[in-house]
DNA sequence: GAGTGGTCTAGACCACCTC
DNA sequence: AGGTGGTCTAGACCACTCG
């Protein structure tokens, strides 16, 4: 008697205060604006605060709020869609790409990357590190892998300021018989975590491409994008012609 | 004089036992094998429950631990690859389709979904719910929409199971000028996460894509994929005929 | 029933930003 | 200096699985 449910499954506090917290964005907040702190918040709804910052957490994880150290807790403008391929023939580095190089340094790779590039664990590799921003600011950070064996054209006296366009330049002379790519959930490097703006920790989703030419894996470029703002867009023939802008909130986030 | 190191910022202890923790799956523990307790592993390194499980939490996200309740925390293998696109000229339900159909409804498409088919808010089209099963355990929901616009040679009389096979066939006498997609980061919805064995609120990597036939979209799947366990694969022309397996470890997931 | 991970609490202190 | 989110603690109870 008595009950006034039959839920077979009480739902945790936290599930429920976050679909609250996501209607309340939908009717009574603006993109931009600032929602109260969280000690206010976790008192409003007779909640301790753990249990608030892990409704909030899922939010920001949805890309719904963006939350910063010192600040505040914000409403976010919807994920940006960017494109990440296929890009049909076209080495990095191109005239119309997205990336904007900030070093290059000439380190080992890591193993997996030296696994796909067939080269020997502690061999050396020519890694250029690139940034993509859109709107602003950066969306992603990317290790771009040449082994030298990919560019024997490669002059061996090179200041710092010719060697990432000299890499690059090499490559273009390549063929390039195609690429492929593969996305996977990750969690920031301290480095790339500084350069996307966010904590060590923070979610991103990782984008490996490897570059073939001539039948090998000729470069590897591991791009880390903010999972919180990004939406990868891979286009395909046909199909572009179509716009996908517009679309103000997803489907299945949530 | 005594600062062993000359750290600027102190590293959050969660952080460090993530590292500690990873190096010991690497050199100490097999796939499959399971972990101490919770309580066990926290007392063990002289830290609270909830920083010890802080950092268990980034490691599964990270896709190298699986933790079930009541069972235990156990070493994950490597995500397995699943093949993505694009797959050229070929509509959902193929022969060589990975996708089972597990029902069916008439509804209405969320809002984000009802944008891109161009269809009212609120009108109904044909849901056709899929899984996605590889070695034996479910890596993918997707909800398949479209519109009665799409298939007007539908019969309107249809039992429940011939349903979704006439949808699909009709779909297939269509021409399909191409595909695109987009894949971003999300929690999973209740229903999704017990079909993928998870809680809900498990991150999951969201797979939107959009079929265009004849200049229009004539239909819109939206695929749920496990973050933990699945790396999601892009191929393109050239690059298919090197495999991607053997890579035992990713390079940018922490 | 015993043991596991999942949720929740009520505090405390810290790092960071802004004024 | 004051306010914010980020980290951490030491408990408690619950939901689930399994023998």
């Amino acid at each position: 008697m008595g009950t006034t449910q039959l839920e077979k499954v009480p739902e945790p506090k936290y599930w429920h205060l976050k679909t609250v917290l996501m209607d309340a964005l939908d009717s009574e907040f603006e993109v931009g604006e600032i929602l109260p702190n969280e000690r206010e918040l976790a008192s409003r709804f007779g909640v301790a605060r753990a249990t608030l910052r892990q409704a909030l957490e899922q939010l920001e994880l949805e890309g719904r709020l963006q939350r910063r150290r010192g600040v505040g807790t914000t409403v976010a403008p919807p994920r940006v869609g960017v494109f990440v391929g296929p890009t049909s023939g076209s080495w990095p580095g191109a005239a119309d790409d997205a990336w904007l190089t900030v070093g290059c340094v000439e380190a080992a790779a890591p193993a997996a990357v030296a696994h796909m590039l067939g080269t020997g664990a502690d061999e050396p590799v020519h890694t250029v590190r690139r940034i993509r921003s859109m709107g602003g600011q950066s969306v992603a950070t990317e290790l771009l892998y040449v082994p030298g064996a990919s560019v024997p054209g490669l002059p061996s006296d090179l200041t710092p300021t010719d060697h990432v366009p000299a890499v690059l330049r090499e490559l273009h002379t390549l063929g390039l018989d195609g690429e492929d790519r593969a996305v996977e959930l990750g969690s920031a490097r301290a480095e790339d975590a500084k350069q996307l703006d966010r904590l060590p920790g923070a979610p991103v989703l990782v984008v490996t491409t490897r570059y073939v030419s001539g039948g090998r894996v000729t470069a590897v470029a591991v791009a880390t994008y903010r999972a919180d703002t990004c939406r990868l867009t891979f286009g395909d023939s046909g199909a572009m012609e179509i716009t996908h802008q517009g679309q103000e909130r997803h489907a299945a986030a949530s």
